[in-house]
DNA sequence: TGCAATCATGGTATCGATACCACCATCTGA
DNA sequence: TCAGATGGTGGTATCGATACCATGATTGCA
């Protein structure tokens, strides 16, 4: 691979057809200016060379790169993929490409990150992490870009939210289970410092249950190669331990509540007469083919759509916060 | 969000901190090279106006985009998520900064995205899609980078892969179960047209049936909106319809085999003693705290980070195919 | 002490495209 | 017939950084 080939450059496209630098330009942007003679010269001769149009020049000339900095909590749990998928179909339509990072949970791998996004000058970010350091907060209010937060409503957003409650989503939940006769609900979550997500959930678990009933909260601290399904079936062990008269198992995500169900099958208790379980996502496997798990439903790709909406119209209000909302699915576990 | 700021340049920092832009320059890319004195001031410089190096611009004159294009084949399948875990983080250490497109399985997708990316002049080209189209192909051959194909080892790569052979795990797994005991033993996958890595685990199913049994290979047609789960509830259904006596279910992915495990928990068919399920991929679910499935387990991550050092060396031969290879897991399914 | 080597720094050309302005040919309408 | 509008095209400056070469200051060693 070392036979170092060179890049075919506009000027070569323009000697091979017999125009100006600028017309092969005019005839690649904006097809409509040309005429059809000089066109076709310019597209056989672009056909012949393999010519493809040199974005960083043209970001540098033009002062507009085309593209967006996404910063992702995860590229591993599926709830933000879809997200992407909405965001980066929408921004195609406007010709903007998606440079993506995550970080991993980490406000300092985040705060590492933005920068090295800025330096590609992205018309827009998107974060989907939900805390920053105050570095990164001042160098995201300083930069000359829109910035949107997804997946959450903080309650003083940077520029533009799009999301949801999840206080409201945890309440949701807890009320569904009062609703259906419960009275005695634990909530398992994990330990994360930096996950306010989880923290949010648990809050709205709490507004919902004063003074109807006591708490019975578990939140285990993260371990190295621990997954999700690990932690669930640890939660409802350790909850029954606690609290053996438990009638319903709040978990702060699907993985979670598919790790307690498959403990539950495990130990022979039944779902959801002996103890009901509920998750968060809407994962595959929560659905009716699948384990049949009652979840809150988030359409990823809608709040992803709608950020790219966002983008491209630049229609951005300072301070907006955008409610997506969430339904809750009851399923077979409830 | 319409207060039209503008970025600072490394001349507005230059004239800050009293030095030359070249010495900006330095202080940033090669602070070594600069004296302690200048560094500090720059330092200032660049922390009191907030700068943030354009690397549009470097670019440009370095003639290295510091950028490596992605094409995955989908982000909502966590596969592939590992993998760009293990890249991203391999090329972080060289200053790499990865460009992700999804093709969502369709070569066609795959074809029209590949110029954009190229359009960025990246260091280098990592495809995790599997087909390419004659017009995809010729361009990548053409192109001055190196690229480098994923998850599978193509006969003849365009340049380098890095992967393992689907068709020795399809084998492995259908050996598995011989071993145990098994005879009649199926196989339930998707009937995409493009999921080569799909029929190349049934051929290895095929090559180590032959002579010892007769196939029973089920190929569902792609429903919109279905999930893995519910092809594999579907499967397991239609397996045991047209061949009652299947002792041995390959599901082609985890997801699939999830399903098909759910769906006997309803029919009350015992795993594995009335019907041994398999998957490939293990996803978390499949651990012992959920599933605990059979399956062919690949390490995602180790496939990007060796694709991140042949990327950072350039040491790449054209031709080249490593060969990570895949562990079976056997646990309660089989 | 003197000369070469090294270090720190800056000036200027350059990367490959696009913005802006200028130009020419053709067309329109009085 | 000619002024003015229009459509198509090209020349040149420019975007913001880095490469290359040049310079002056400092150091090392005979």
């Amino acid at each position: 691979m070392s036979e170092a080939r060179k890049w075919v450059t506009m000027g070569d496209v323009a000697a091979r057809a017999g125009v100006g630098t600028i017309t092969v330009s005019r005839a690649l942007r904006t097809p409509g200016k040309v005429s059809q003679t000089t066109l076709a010269k310019v597209q056989k001769a672009v056909a012949e060379l393999g010519y493809v149009l040199d974005e960083t020049a043209g970001a540098l000339s033009s002062q507009r790169s085309r593209i967006v900095g996404a910063l992702v909590s995860t590229l591993e749990e599926s709830v933000f993929a879809t997200t992407l998928r909405g965001l980066s179909e929408g921004l195609a339509e406007g010709g903007l490409q998606l440079l993506l990072s995550a970080t991993q949970y980490d406000p300092e791998t985040e705060a590492a990150l933005i920068p090295t996004l800025l330096g590609r000058r992205p018309e827009a970010l998107v974060l989907t992490s939900d805390r920053h350091t105050p570095d990164a907060r001042a160098l995201l209010e300083r930069a000359a870009l829109p910035v949107l937060e997804l997946w959450d409503l903080p309650e003083r957003p940077v520029h533009v939210a799009v999301g949801f409650s999840n206080r409201a989503a945890g309440s949701a939940m807890t009320r569904h289970l009062i609703d259906t006769g419960r009275r005695r609900i634990a909530f398992v979550g994990l330990d994360r410092a930096h996950d306010s997500r989880g923290h949010l959930r648990l809050e709205g678990y709490r507004d919902c249950l004063r003074d109807l009933s006591d708490e019975r909260v578990l939140l285990l601290p993260p371990r190295r190669g621990a997954t999700g399904p690990d932690y669930g079936a640890q939660g409802l062990r350790e909850v029954l331990r606690r609290w053996p008269d438990t009638q319903a198992l709040i978990c702060v995500s699907d993985t979670l509540a598919a790790g307690a169900w498959c403990e539950a099958m495990r130990a022979g208790l039944s779902v959801p007469d002996r103890i009901a379980l509920t998750g968060f996502g809407d994962f595959d496997m929560a659905g009716s083919s699948g384990l049949a798990l009652t979840t809150i439903r988030i359409d990823g790709a809608a709040i992803g759509r709608r950020a790219a909406e966002l983008i491209l119209s630049g229609d951005m209000e300072r301070g907006t916060r955008i409610d997506l909302g969430f339904s809750l699915i009851r399923r077979a576990s409830s």
